[in-house]
Parts: C-alpha cells; sequence; structure tokens
DNA sequence: TTCGTGATAGAG
DNA sequence: TCTATCACGAAG
C-alpha cells in the first residue's frame, strides 16, 4: 500500500471517483477498502452542491484537492467527499462504501450489525468511522487521522448511474468494484 | 412505504 | 423569520 499523492485530485472528478475504487481510506483507526464512489462536478451538474450553494463554490475556491468535504444530509447522516480540482473540470468524489479492514470490532461496537452491512452506505460508512462534522475541510494530506492508500492490484471497475438523486440522474458517475459485497445496492451496477 | 432530522439558501 | 430542499437509513 502507497500513499496517494495530491496529484491524484488534480485530475478530472470521474477519473478520481474511478481510481479512488479499490484505494484504503483510513480514519484514525478504522478504515477499509472504498468499493464505491459518485462523481460530482461543479459545471452543469445539478446536484453537486457547488451548483446551487456559494459556501459550496467558496469551499472549492479556497482548498486544495485532496481536502474532505464532510456534511449533514437529512439532518442525520454525515456524507464524506473529497475535493477534486486542478484538472479539466473542479468536483467531488462521494464516498458511498466501504469494505472494512481496519478496526472492524471498533466499529461493529458504532453499528451493531454484519461486516457486509457495517459501511455499505455514505451515512452508514461515517457513522462506522466516527466521522463527523468536524473532519469537515481537513487536508489529507497534511492531517494524521485521515489517510488514503493505493491499491497493489486495483480492482476491475463498473460505471453506472448515480444512486438518491432526483437531478442529473442519468449521468453514469457512480463507479463500484465488480462484484463486491460491500455496497450500497446489490446488482452490478444498481 | 414512511418519516425523522438539521444546515442551507432564497423568499417575504 | 419562514419554508423547501437534500447525494439517507431504519423501522415496519
Amino acid at each position: 500500500m502507497k500513499k496517494i499523492r495530491r496529484e491524484f485530485f488534480q485530475r478530472d472528478p470521474l477519473v478520481c471517483a474511478r481510481e479512488l475504487v479499490g484505494c484504503e481510506l483510513v480514519w484514525n483507526d478504522c478504515g477499509g477498502i472504498i468499493v464505491e464512489t459518485e462523481a460530482y462536478s461543479v459545471l452543469n451538474d445539478e446536484a453537486c452542491h457547488a451548483f446551487a450553494r456559494p459556501s459550496s463554490r467558496e469551499f472549492v475556491a479556497e482548498r486544495p484537492p485532496g481536502t474532505a468535504y464532510v456534511y449533514l444530509n437529512y439532518g442525520v447522516h454525515w456524507l464524506l467527499n473529497f475535493l477534486v480540482k486542478g484538472g479539466a473540470e473542479d468536483g467531488f468524489v462521494l464516498i458511498r462504501a466501504l469494505e472494512p479492514t481496519r478496526g472492524i470490532e471498533t466499529m461493529k461496537r458504532r453499528r451493531a450489525t454484519h461486516l457486509e452491512n457495517l459501511c455499505s452506505g455514505p451515512g452508514k460508512l461515517t457513522r462506522a468511522l466516527d466521522l463527523r462534522g468536524d473532519a469537515h475541510g481537513l487536508d489529507v494530506f497534511s492531517t494524521k487521522s485521515i489517510a488514503l492508500f493505493a491499491p497493489v492490484d486495483p480492482p476491475s471497475i463498473q460505471a453506472g448511474p448515480r444512486i438518491g438523486i432526483t437531478k442529473a440522474a442519468d449521468l453514469p458517475w457512480r463507479f463500484i468494484a465488480t462484484g463486491s459485497r460491500f455496497l450500497s445496492k446489490m446488482g452490478p451496477v444498481g
């Protein structure tokens, strides 16, 4: 496992989203292999926060690529994204599911459920990791508590439409590790 | 299928 | 102030 570099996030959101699948995400003592992501672009993507939110556009302008963008959804769930900028387009990658690898017992204590269900959703994984709003704005490349590692053997990846959104729902901007048992929705591409 | 929950933005 | 909206999950 090799730590990924900042240049990783200086490409198109779609490329970043695709290549983050297979990477290991570590938050303090817990973590897992990313098996599902979604790309969001600040350009012409109505589903992206930056489309309608000035504070989000400001975040994009002021922060370096690789910054964690964490927000509360539906008043209940924290969702983890990474800022992508410096390529042809700026955007975000939403982390949607993990295959748990580290701190599994700790995560199970937080989320009393079996392994396949532990991090199989964007709100579930932040809960399992105990990652909350105070992680918002942390730079992956200068913060000890958060880290990303590149895979030794990149997995086979499939693309499909994003989940749970109403705007621009037709774009195939969701990426999954083929055949993973740890996805937010089952089936090849949801 | 429903419903809770809270930050945000834009209207009044 | 108030209200609509939102990339979800769990119970039932």
